[in-house]
DNA sequence: TGGCCCATATTGCCGCAACATTACGAAACT
DNA sequence: AGTTTCGTAATGTTGCGGCAATATGGGCCA
């Protein structure tokens, strides 16, 4: 599991950090709206934390971008507003879950956890991509309304490239969520589950394209 | 679409009528038990959605007489009470949906769709699904007519397959069902059960298919 | 431009884990 | 004691998924 924490106070950042990491947690950890922006695009993180004052701006007003560079990222804000309109701005605006600093490190994990625990948050909630639509909550898929049947491997795959659809997913990435971060692959594994995704997808109009020695890229079929 | 929601956190409810409004759907808005039982007497809704802590008790007291007032009306209940349960708890009530907060006003918005299209016919606590009926009061089923003698462990397996028709039933959300949280289950006696259970819905043109690594998949027969 | 090298594609094979089914015995209830 | 239920285990079956062999193609360098 990892997750994107986006916060300038080093003091907190730090024990955030170790708190999480405790509780085996990767934490990529950025200071800047446009520091995270590039974080979002080089991996795939299961939450982000956003802290909302930030040395370049309010971070509310990038969530419509981190949305559209990760499909139903779960997102949480921090911040020092915590009065009622302002929880309410930052749960329209499309937050997950609004913490009023100050707070206990604890609840944070906690909410994480939970944000993690429970995929039925977003459940119902699906993404589509030309004659295919993927529903985050079940990890079921339908071509041009026809379901189809996917392996649980395939899920895993098809998840993290529809949330990044029309962008690149490096390989390691892929690896990292079809597989666990400990196991090892050893072969073209992978190469194979793609192989396989491929001719299930022909019929939903979509395409896996490779991208030589960086990854792989879904998109709709032109 | 019209809908009743009953919510004492005026902030809360505020964000929601807006957000529901904006897809169109009407909202009634009532903040105690006793006006939500004077507002269904008045009006059809189409759903209807529960904060649980109100004022005047919790909400899961009055779904029997909501559903008295009008049958088969579709209960989500909202509650910052998320523990699995909690969720049981509400959804053996006779609740069609158990949201823990904070949730995304999105994914109400998602679930209440959901209900709208959902599969199975609910007609006074009663699910019909191929030519099986069963009865969430009493958790007796008829199979085309005929009741069926079925054991405890295998009502509360069909139950839950039943609620979740057409949809994805996780090995462990079906575990958790039949068994306690902390029961501990050694061996497939979930696969003997849901053997056993197959062998008796089969008069009743209803299937539970397997998904491999997943969990199990309840739907009639094409 | 031609050729080499290496990344990726594709396919078949097969082990093995997950699931199905049945039987049996212990325990619980009557 | 008789009956029913449920956990366990033994045995059979299925199909996922890892691996490797082979094919394809892109890109770099001479």
């Amino acid at each position: 599991m990892r997750i994107l924490l986006v916060e300038d106070e080093l003091d907190l950042a730090r024990a955030l950090i170790s708190a999480l990491e405790r509780h085996d947690i990767l934490v990529d950890h950025v200071s800047t709206l446009e520091m995270a922006l590039e974080a979002v695009e080089n991996a795939v993180h299961s939450i982000a934390v956003l802290d909302r004052k930030l040395p370049d701006g309010d971070s509310l007003t990038i969530i419509p971008q981190l949305r559209r560079a990760q499909a139903g990222l779960p997102i949480i804000v921090l911040s020092a507003l915590g009065s009622p309109e302002h929880r309410i701005e930052g749960l329209e605006t499309g937050a997950d879950d609004y913490l009023a600093k100050p707070f206990v490190v604890d609840e944070l994990v906690a909410r994480i956890r939970a944000l993690m625990r429970r995929p039925a948050m977003i459940a119902d909630m699906g993404i589509t991509v030309g004659k295919l639509t993927f529903n985050l909550g079940d990890g079921t898929a339908t071509a041009a309304g026809e379901p189809m049947t996917l392996t649980r491997r395939e899920v895993l795959a098809l998840e993290v490239l529809v949330r990044r659809a029309g962008r690149t997913v490096a390989r390691s990435a892929l690896e990292e969520a079809v597989y666990g971060f400990d196991d090892e692959i050893a072969s073209n594994t992978l190469d194979a589950h793609i192989s396989r995704l491929r001719r299930k997808l022909a019929p939903a109009n979509v395409e896996i394209h490779s991208i030589r020695g960086i990854g792989y890229l879904l998109k709709a079929t032109a």
